[in-house]
DNA sequence: CCGAAATGTCATGAG
DNA sequence: AGCTCATGACATTTC
């Protein structure tokens, strides 16, 4: 247990330095709320896979095929359907053609304005953005689920099959090479090895016992093999749980849209969530690629912004400049003033609007302006804003001004984002159709990741049994199939791997390995492999070891062992040359892999010396050791790749946020343009008892509770707008 | 032959 | 107490 809290309290500390790393601060968990499964993976993640637990000794205890915790089939799982989901998510980013655009030009010719009119008008605009916006999304969400589930229930089959093949690779695993004594001994190595050149033909010849040991020990391994298909119903029972879990909830959406839709609050919830991506923005804006500033910056006016955001996911309402020109022309004087700068200048526009703006314009730029919109889209909560002042100072009731200022940034921001993480969303989509391997999920990232732990598990398993061109060129490069031995569920459930995986010793030996576990009959033409074959099942339960049945002994003694017997003699390990010199009569597989008690038994069964004695217990310990390094070389390996992918599903997730953050301010400006250029043209047409238009700077409209529109004048207007900044502001601190 | 990477080994601590 | 495992550090081998 302490290790476990070790453990965890490791894994929550870097996750938290994970966060800090990115720039997420820890108000990113309110952007993530609504999707806590990506989250909660991470969290799970990671710090299951510091869980030093000693699944070995489990497995051999409780002789369970489980999914470990530690268990890289899960990982790969969550990864996978995160990575899918992110990757597929990609797909729904649509622009909406504008129904906007119909709108306006429908209403220009028209001459009755309503004080009800607009606010409906809006409302149906809105709510289409929603629909458009949640009802796609949903829909992906559901398929994503489902393909993401599937996909992995096929990278888990794959992992299952491997198993057939392990008889023969098992046997070859065991330790082939040149060693040199560190043992006490080891001034004898060169004698010994001369040794046992000469007289390799005669300690083939050895007890019986070790060829019996030998039929055993592969016979074990071929148990091991079909007891995994045993695992695999395990692993989807898991799964299926799991995935509930990791379908990300609908919430999100309407979370970010909800500003739009509840009045009063959207300014507090945007304004503070603009504060986040501020600060998030600080860290990443030397990211903002200088060409794509320029083009943002210097783009002819109108499009940039559209063009640049054509990506942008859920955008409830397109903007789109030409409308709003074309119904402010035929509005008032006033607004054209206003909408040019909005559109042409998206970074200037805060800037050289501002000084335009009225004092309770500014108050209003402060709170972010929402509030404004609010009153104006929901005339029922009596917000008597200060938006109501009369054309000069439009800009300020809507506020837009250091909104655009802001999003424009974001917008900079995000592009770059987006851009840095192309790379990132292509691999992941070549990752998304890679049938060998749907899990090689780091690959894309860094090299020697190419088969690591996850993506080994699934991809060597499934193309390693069949085919020998496959599984040499991931396993030459991926850590796993050298690498640990019983480590995770990977190389438990293949025993492909965990076959070569214990080799390693010499290149040329793991080469004929996978060539010759291929075609298990050739293993009886290598005279030492009955000598050499480790048994990696050594964290299986230990009467596995001895339940299996015997392969044909003729097979195994037969073939031409003296062709073979110098290069097999290069191939053995150190250790088993040392074996040899000291007249060892059992298998260093044995050695290593017995369980205590069978070892015990098996040395009690012989007259041994203390020097043989103390060469097998090193042997032994050697042996232990060596696979342990290996497993923790591999669980270092696959902790760095974990963070590293966890580093960029956060990365993924901040800039899609932030991505939905710019399309939902954006259309949220767009609203209040829109509002804007209604007032003018309600504003406008307003005549006075002599039939003079009234002056925008005495006089104010003003949605009342009911609906209904009043002309105010500015003065009282005003005032209500004071009040009305107060409000939020007190309640934020 | 050198340096880096991979692998093996030892010592140590923990379960 | 003994065994096993994990892991850092160092050694050795391989590329």
């Amino acid at each position: 247990m302490l290790s476990l809290k070790k453990y965890l309290t490791e894994g929550l500390l870097q996750f938290t330095i994970l966060l800090s790393l990115i720039g997420v601060r820890v108000d990113v968990d309110t952007y993530l709320t609504s999707q806590l499964p990506p989250l909660r993976e991470i969290i799970l993640g990671p710090s299951s896979a510091y869980t030093q637990t000693q699944f070995h000794n489990l497995r051999n205890t409780l002789d369970g095929y489980g999914i470990h915790p530690k268990s890289i089939d899960l990982d790969n799982y969550f990864t996978a359907r995160r990575l899918l989901n992110q990757v597929r998510a990609l797909d729904r980013f649509q622009v909406p053609t504008t129904e906007v655009n119909a709108w306006l030009v429908h209403r220009d010719p028209e001459g009755s304005v309503s004080g009800s009119q607009p606010s409906s008008g809006l409302a149906l605009e809105s709510s289409s953005g929603l629909q458009d916006v949640t009802g796609p999304d949903n829909g992906v969400r559901e398929s994503e689920t489902e393909q993401g589930f599937s996909e992995d229930l096929e990278d888990l089959g794959a992992v299952a099959p491997p198993v057939s093949g392990d008889l023969t690779k098992e046997d070859i695993d065991l330790g082939a090479g040149r060693e040199i004594f560190d043992y006490s001994h080891r001034q004898k190595e060169q004698d010994v090895d001369k040794e046992l050149r000469d007289g390799a033909e005669q300690e083939d010849t050895w007890p019986g016992e070790g060829a019996e040991a030998l039929a055993r020990n592969l016979l074990v391994d071929g148990e091991t093999g079909e007891s995994f298909p045993a695992q695999f119903p395990a692993d989807i029972s898991s799964i299926t749980e799991a995935v509930p879990s990791e379908s990300e909830p609908p919430g999100l959406q309407n979370n970010l849209l909800s500003p739009l839709l509840t009045g009063t609050e959207s300014p507090f919830d945007l304004e503070q969530q603009w504060q986040d991506l501020m600060s998030i923005m600080e860290m990443q804006a030397m990211e903002v690629n200088t060409s794509t500033s320029e083009v943002l910056y210097n783009a002819p006016p109108g499009d940039p912004l559209s063009t640049n955001y054509s990506l942008a996911p859920n955008t409830p309402i397109n903007q789109n400049v030409s409308l709003h020109q074309a119904s402010l022309g035929g509005c008032s004087q006033d607004f054209s003033l206003f909408s040019p700068e909005v559109e042409s200048l998206p970074v200037a526009s805060s800037s050289t609007l501002l000084p335009l703006v009225p004092s309770n314009s500014t108050s209003l730029n402060s709170t972010f302006g929402s509030t404004n919109l609010a009153g104006l889209f929901f005339p029922p909560q009596l917000n008597g804003t200060a938006n109501d002042t009369a054309g000069p100072e439009l800009p300020d009731p809507l506020g837009g001004l250091l909104d655009e200022a802001m999003l424009d940034e974001i917008s900079l921001m995000d592009l770059a984002i987006e851009e840095g993480f192309n790379p990132v969303q292509a691999s992941q989509l070549e990752e998304e159709f890679d049938s060998d391997s749907g899990l090689s999920l780091d690959s894309s990232h860094s090299p020697s990741s190419l088969s690591s732990s996850e993506g080994s598990s699934s991809s060597s398993s499934s193309s390693s049994s069949s085919s020998s061109s496959s599984a040499s060129s991931s396993a030459s490069s991926s850590f796993s199939e050298e690498g640990a031995v019983g480590y995770s569920s990977d190389s438990e459930t293949l025993d492909l791997e965990e076959a070569e995986g214990a080799v390693g010793y010499q290149p040329e030996y793991s080469k004929f390995c996978r060539m010759s576990y291929q075609d298990p009959s050739q293993l009886s033409c290598l005279p030492y492999l009955e000598h050499v074959g480790h048994n990696h099942t050594y964290n299986m339960a230990p009467s596995a070891l001895d339940s299996a049945d015997l392969p044909p002994p003729s097979t195994l003694k037969k073939g031409s062992k003296e062709k073979q017997a110098d290069f097999l003699d290069k191939q053995m390990s150190r250790d088993e040359h040392r074996a040899r010199a000291m007249k060892i009569p059992f298998t260093n597989d044995k050695i290593i892999n017995l369980p205590v008690e069978e070892f015990n038994e098996l040395l009690s069964k012989y007259q041994l010396s203390e020097a043989q004695l103390s060469l097998i217990r090193d042997i032994r310990r050697r042996g232990k050791n060596k696979m342990a390094a290996q497993n923790c070389r591999k669980r270092k390996l696959d902790t760095i790749l974990n963070l590293e992918r966890d580093v960029e599903d956060l990365q993924r997730d901040k800039a899609r946020l932030l991505r939905e953050k710019v399309e939902f301010l954006r259309s949220l400006r767009q609203m209040k343009q829109k509002v804007q250029s209604l007032y003018q043209e309600v504003f406008g047409r307003l005549r006075d008892e002599n039939g003079r238009p009234y002056s925008p700077s005495q006089y104010a409209l003003q949605y009342a509770g009911d609906g209904s529109v009043l002309l105010i004048p500015r003065t009282l207007a005003d005032q209500q707008a004071r009040r009305q900044e107060r409000k939020p502001k007190d309640r934020r601190k």
